[in-house]
DNA sequence: ATTATTCTCAACCGATTGGTTGAATGTATA
DNA sequence: TATACATTCAACCAATCGGTTGAGAATAAT
């Protein structure tokens, strides 16, 4: 588990990316199969270069890698930048903790529960 | 754990209220204690206007609920709403699903693993 | 060699974003 | 009542966003 602090500026990039519903869709495609960038646009009522605009978005946060062989352009998620994200969001929410807790793992918690809560921080 | 589909549009506001840095701290902060306008706005360097448009964007995402009491406004964070976010990552990340096999646990895991993979979705 | 395919670059467009300032509203307090 | 405080509304601004079109570069196929 990772506790280290996460650059803001690479979360501004992931959570941006994911914002828009047609990067989600790209994001789900790619997790059932890799495809290039024509394979990708197929499904989209939207110009090849509008897609070609997204999957550089994605690949700006990190979320895609591309492989380039010949003239095609093969992308790929990559799951590692979508857990920048989700190790973000494990920090304020009860859900998970409360699974680990059902197995008796309490490695999540912290040691020391302050009452005083620390400071508010920009 | 939840398994319906999310709607988009809540995707959309979710995943966008959080790709700002002011709104992430804002969500930190009242991850720790609730607070008034006034009061969450102290911390930044801009004006009080600017964090109110912020907590706005925030509550349109379902991520914050206000309680107004006489002029005050107090806001709370609704972790239900950043659930939102966390259970759509999950559906493309091993890492949770990992360790929940690590647990036996394998109601996640789908009964058929077809070979073929499921058609690109618009 | 010519033609077709894949993809990106550049310019442009209207809409939205994150910020500002100033006025307005409602609520405490002196 | 008059005044200070907490918050929002409205207008404005430059920058970015998501889309378009058209041209161009590189590669593959005929």
């Amino acid at each position: 588990m990772r506790t280290d602090t996460i650059p803001e500026e690479q979360l501004d990039r992931v959570f941006h990316a994911l914002s828009d519903r047609t990067r989600r869709a790209l994001v789900r495609n790619l997790s059932e199969a890799q495809g290039t960038v024509t394979a990708l646009a197929e499904p989209f009522d939207m110009s090849l270069n509008a897609v070609s605009k997204h999957l550089k978005v994605l690949e700006g946060a990190g979320l895609i890698e591309r492989h380039n062989s010949g003239r095609t352009s093969v992308c790929s998620l990559n799951t590692a930048s979508l857990e920048t994200a989700q190790v973000w969001l494990d920090q304020y929410t009860e859900f998970w903790n409360e699974m680990l807790d059902s197995f008796g793992d309490h490695m999540k918690r912290k040691t020391d529960s302050a009452a005083i809560p620390p400071k508010a921080r920009k």
